[in-house]
DNA sequence: CATAGAAATATTGGATCCAATATACAATGT
DNA sequence: ACATTGTATATTGGATCCAATATTTCTATG
């Protein structure tokens, strides 16, 4: 007998898939923030002991989404205007020369992919899939950089501060003005373009925080 | 009966102990890479259950400290070559511009308590506190620029390839070349001159990640 | 009625126990 | 001798129990 060899994925521990439910849950903005997260209650919610969930809570305080104090709890993070403000900046960064990195290794495949996901993104109507369809375009073509550990810190940040880029992007002339601007982004990875490619990207995540600031500053007064 | 209020601080939980302790101990060299970590046999090192030390594994796990393998446990985390070139690459990206955010933050006694780290590192004969006050030296500066997540970042990566930067720091002349680009960092610095400290820090950790892949490269192969 | 203090309740942190899995090793057949 | 299979041991993941702490409710008292 011959079979082809499967590499067999270690099956998720019951940790990980709290943690990542929690997760999608925070970013997606499902779980309010100051809301409680009480461990017997997830617990249950999961079929599963208390013990999974502490160290899905745990690991989620390590990046910042929650904050827990002892024998008192954890609660969904919330960040000052300060701390937004912060990361974008850092985003800005960060994301801009992972597209520089990334434009030189740009291949078709890559470029068509991207232009699926950015025009999926132009044509999105529901509002909840903003996120991901945004997130799927940026990383199709940061993916390229190959730059792991980039990669895992662009994710942490933007995890932190999601829920406010999708709040962001249903203002006014948010969707319209990102779609835009993804646009322009992809014709400069398109032309192989790397300077302009980062720059667009800088100035595409500085907007969206200072238009993302003004709103909020109004908002919580 | 008068009392100026204090800010009473949490007791550290069993596993904030136990995952500063290892942390403390993967970053320093003390626990090789490869090295198993067995739950019991640390449980019973700090006199406490495993659930702890659990907890503290995990958190040591997103910070890349250690990976660990369902049901078969955690090892020490090694790094290759090309995750240590970018890890340096990274933070040359990073450092640079929390130094250039920081030089019109930073006041007399910044700068003084700067002056002493560097003095400090200079005449440090004992190459097991090189890694420290290195830090001590670099961080002095960079809290100037006011960006705790920046720092949270800055940090997290110096904690991966510490243990490297500490060998880097032994080799013939890492010291003295680290202990002079310190001083034009400072210098840099004290004229106020942030685009010049800015480009040697960056240079710093480039040169420093050179001459350490070099002799990695010679060490392993 | 308002409030301070005590008791009751809820919740988290940690210890111990059990189940699932991996590893080491011996037995067995060829 | 060698590979294979079964078994014993070690180790981790998860459940349950207990201790420490916080929060709420109740009660006594002014």
């Amino acid at each position: 007998m011959k079979l082809d060899a499967v590499d067999i994925r270690q099956a998720a521990s019951a940790a990980d898939i709290v943690y990542e439910a929690l997760r999608k849950a925070i970013i997606e903005g499902a779980l309010a923030e100051g809301e409680n997260l009480r461990q017997d209650q997830i617990a249950q919610m999961f079929n599963t002991s208390r013990i999974p969930v502490r160290e899905a809570l745990s690991r989620l305080e390590q990046h910042g989404l929650i904050t827990t104090q002892r024998y008192k709890g954890a609660v969904v993070a919330g960040l000052s205007i300060e701390e937004i403000e912060e990361i974008f900046e850092f985003r800005a960064l960060l994301e801009a020369e992972v597209i520089r990195l990334a434009v030189p290794n740009l291949d078709r495949k890559t470029l068509d992919l991207a232009r699926r996901h950015c025009d999926e993104f132009g044509k999105e109507s529901d509002s909840a899939k903003w996120g991901e369809t945004n997130r799927n375009f940026h990383y199709s073509l940061y993916e390229a950089a190959r730059r792991p550990y980039y990669l895992q810190i662009v994710r942490a940040s933007l995890d932190r501060i999601d829920r406010y880029l999708r709040a962001q992007l249903t203002l006014t002339d948010g969707m319209k003005r990102a779609a835009r601007e993804h646009e322009a982004i992809f014709d400069a990875c398109a032309k192989g373009d790397a300077d302009l490619a980062s720059a667009l990207t800088r100035d595409h995540i500085l907007d969206a925080g200072r238009s993302l600031v003004v709103f909020l500053r109004e908002q919580r007064g």
